[in-house]
DNA sequence: CAGCCGTACCGAAAATATTCAGATTATGGA
DNA sequence: TCCATAATCTGAATATTTTCGGTACGGCTG
């Protein structure tokens, strides 16, 4: 299936803000009501829109530290990646994980309420994981830039 | 003020789906609709709730590569890192920024189509920025877990 | 070229959800 | 205890979402 131009419009807006009203979608692309919603329904049917959520504000939430932990394994097999990718996403101080090309294994975006509370899950929960070698850290002064919605 | 129980599990639920409506979360959370809708309203109001945004899937609108990049740059005084960051903020392919504490300066959570759209984003867009020196990138081979919801 | 199929579209009706206006019930001091 | 405040509830109004029947516009085929 291949996305028209009104599809990418919406997908750019919804990115944006998935509050807004069919009705208000449909003044923006110059469709009808039904049409818009046909079109939002598909795309969520197919795959394209895979779930809306609130961004919260992290500073209000208690979450203060956020940090980039590099991974290095103790090896590579499949089943060592495999348990360690299983552990970790258990975590939710880990929002994100990924496995990286170059010189490290892998890395995880970490959010804590503070260094003590990250020195804590590092000391109890990362570090004992039998897989890892060692951990690599390194911490968030300031976030300049923060989206969720990827250019289309 | 202060989050009771009932505000952290709406803001669990919706951080997870912000397409619930208010009667499910009623069903959820034991309240009224009335009651949720006052305090998702509230929540949205004093900013605990940023925004709620549609998450699609990368791969399906040609997204095939995440990269991060590590930036050092030229100078740290307060001209060159505010101007740095205002020209990143521009670069749609640019979806995070931070501020890094350690080594290097600034690292770049970049989405792009491919490798070759990454070149030359890292070639003529990047690169090119009077402030950047040197540029470090690692490539994402996958994503274990990518999770916007923040622990609570 | 006519007929047919599939897709996207529209307007309106039906089903849901949101919003609002009191009335009622906790909650937390003085 | 009593008051003031905040939170909650019920039920009605308003608005939005969803469905549905029907139409228009391709492309395809006999």
């Amino acid at each position: 299936m291949e996305l028209d131009e009104i599809d990418v419009k919406l997908l750019r807006l919804l990115q944006q803000d998935a509050s807004m009203s069919n009705k208000a979608l449909s003044f923006e692309l110059n469709k009808s009501i039904a049409a818009v919603h046909e079109r939002v329904r598909k795309l969520k049917r197919l795959g394209y829109i895979k779930k809306t959520v609130a961004i919260l504000d992290r500073h209000k939430i208690g979450i203060g530290l956020i940090s980039f932990s590099q991974v290095f394994l103790k090896a590579h097999t499949f089943e060592v990646l495999n348990e360690f990718e299983k552990e970790v996403a258990k975590f939710p101080e880990v929002m994100e994980c990924y496995q990286m090309a170059g010189s490290y294994d892998f890395m995880l975006r970490i959010a804590t309420k503070d260094m003590d509370a990250y020195h804590i899950f590092l000391r109890h929960r990362l570090a004992v994981l039998p897989q890892v070698n060692t951990v690599q850290t390194y911490f968030v002064l300031s976030e300049t830039k923060s989206e969720t919605a990827y250019p289309l």
